[in-house]
DNA sequence: AATAACGCGACATTAGTTGTCGCATCATCA
DNA sequence: TGATGATGCGACAACTAATGTCGCGTTATT
């Protein structure tokens, strides 16, 4: 990654994307630099709303990043330069002042291209039927910047873009399930952070709810729902818990328990989340229906399909290496009378079981309904 | 849309997120002001690699905004700040000089929190598997920052976190159809700037491969497939073409086409895509098993739905008001023998007909088949 | 109630920025 | 190919902005 030539030049200062050139880093170490250098450190510095940070604690900050500025100027800074400028706020109401970011104020240094602009409202269509808002909220600055930069584009000719782009999501799109968003940053913080945290769980079972402390080792968001994997205080045995039944969160005193063995797609692949997946991929074969074979050459299965036609019929056959999963038979079943599987003789078994068991259903006369 | 009590004191400048001071603006107004604004807005001209902009271009729009400088100014801003500072880079083989920033630079200006990041990396992982690699790869700046983020986060502890997280795709995850980066550019920007496009389109059913103008009206994302909704120059009739059958796209000199009653809602829903819709939604009432319940509970078919336990049993019944549409009925398919659906009669008749099928593909004796 | 911390106006000093000019080089067009 | 206008750039002086310091009033802290 990076920056071919130029990269003996730069050098990261801090966690900042700023860049100061080797030579005044060799003659004066950290003196002052430019103040436009200072502004942007600064105003990567001051967090959206949620957060803010105090005079004193952006000084500190400035000065670990080698801005050696009087506190005076720091403040002459902020309320003149800054916060006439920018959207940005401050709290007064106590001493040391804090301040923040406008919530949804956004800037890109190099602006959004159009292209990207069009990406980001398509990957909104899409995310929003997948991720709980509060979570895409998270995002929202950057739609939003997208979709002003696409308004404004064709202010002339009426801003079309909104009629003229679509997502359709693949498969039925549930509604996802709601978190609220102190629970999505309290989590991922302590996630991210190697903290424990203390919640309460409102358990789906029992209708008890059970303020512990929990250590988080992953989050994983399937459909519509996201999951915390951790294990209570105390336990060995790790354990799912869904977001959206989460209250009440917060960081916990307790030092984080690490799994050091814990491997998040071997948890997965086990089961976990009804997605077992066999240890080695098997090669599908089916006859497939014409609506399908023009589907899967567009968007192939995996990497190594061939279709080819089957004489006298408008019917193809499809050979595949796949991946051993629900997901996979799951997509078969969807398929429905469009596939007919011939191997591995165990989906061709399932997918025949599962019809059974569906015509049971619907047959008037329980004939054959050994079902469930 | 934005910042309630400041609204006033702030004006947008051009299409910048720059803001400028009303009396600022009563008094002089379009004095330079400062150079840290300058600076912004220099970079925020600046566009990314592919592209690039020449300096007495830069002279002007920068004018437009409002910043009358000398051409020796913005010749030393360039040469000895910016480029120096910033990963900018010059393209001197020709006199007017281009600028342009390193190609996978990105600053935000608040910069990314912890649960955003955390945020970007699921949403990548979840559109990965639904938009090509080269629109995905558009927004991977946004994605580069987020990860850099959570690397240098947890660069004590190991950076773990690519470990711990994880989005299970709403289904079998297909492999995106490959399309070109000018292709998507081109394309992008023609819809939206409504221009028409030259390109070859190599049809799927004739190998032919033939060069037209067409007039972009939409772009609809399906599954992992992009297709552009546009007329071919001369004809009335809509048509689509998938953006990865696109080659050789360039702007053309044709005037746009419009379509002044299209609606592409309206257009999808009319089973353009496969997705044929019924004008109203349907009242669903099915019997679902445990797991089905559990997974709806969590994440609803829809905003109206009831789950209550039927007696004697590990099954439920579900209503819900749901689109009269082929996902639904796809989803239900995909289901299995978890749902029996009771109403609409029409959905129930559809899916004991599928298991009908599929069952008769797998009868060794073809006893029942009345299929294909 | 005392002390330390913070915000802010003012001011002198220092540092950076800007336009101008002159010259060299490059692009364009005849 | 040669003339002409653009463009880039070094230098310099005038100008503008940024910085640290001091003092005072106000606000937390103990």
């Amino acid at each position: 990654m990076g920056y071919p030539r130029e990269s003996l030049s730069f050098v990261r200062r801090g966690k900042l994307l700023i860049f100061i050139t080797v030579a005044k880093v060799g003659v004066t170490m950290s003196e002052a630099r430019d103040t436009l250098f200072r502004y942007l450190t600064m105003l990567q510095l001051i967090p959206r709303f949620p957060g803010r940070i105090a005079t004193p604690v952006l000084k500190e900050k400035l000065a670990e990043r080698g801005f050696k500025i009087d506190t005076r100027s720091l403040q002459r800074d902020l309320s003149q330069k800054l916060s006439t400028q920018f959207p940005i706020g401050c709290d007064d109401s106590q001493k040391p002042y804090r301040w923040y970011f406008d919530r949804d104020f956004q800037c890109q240094l190099p602006a959004l291209d159009v292209p990207s602009a069009l990406t980001l409202v398509l990957a909104e269509e899409y995310l929003k039927g997948l991720l709980p808002p509060v979570v895409v909220g998270q995002l929202s600055p950057h739609f939003t910047d997208a979709r002003r930069l696409l308004d404004e584009m064709n202010a002339n000719g009426l801003s079309q873009w909104a009629k003229k782009v679509r997502a359709i999501p693949n498969g039925k799109a549930l509604i996802p399930a709601e978190i609220d968003e102190s629970t999505w940053q309290t989590i991922s913080e302590a996630l991210l952070e190697q903290k424990a945290v203390d919640f309460v769980y409102l358990s789906r079972s029992s209708e008890t709810e059970s303020p512990f402390t929990f250590h988080p080792q992953g989050i994983v968001s399937r459909h519509s729902a996201t999951y915390l994997l951790a294990h209570v205080n105390g336990f060995e045995d790790l354990r799912q818990f869904a977001l959206h039944r989460i209250k009440q969160a917060s960081l916990s005193q307790h030092p984080w328990q690490s799994q050091s063995d814990f491997d998040i797609d071997h948890y997965i692949q086990s089961g976990a989340f009804g997605y077992r997946q066999g240890p080695s991929d098997v090669t599908l074969e089916a006859e497939i229906a014409k609506p399908v074979a023009w589907l899967l050459q567009e968007t192939p299965l995996s990497e190594t399909q061939t279709i080819e036609a089957l004489p006298d019929s408008n019917w193809y056959r499809l050979t595949a290496q796949v991946p051993d999963d629900q997901q996979t038979l799951w997509w078969l079943m969807g398929m429905g009378a469009n596939v007919k599987v011939t191997a591995p003789a165990t989906w061709r078994e399932a997918l025949k079981k599962s019809a059974e068991q569906v015509l049971a259903h619907y047959q008037d006369t329980p004939l054959a309904c050994e079902t469930h």
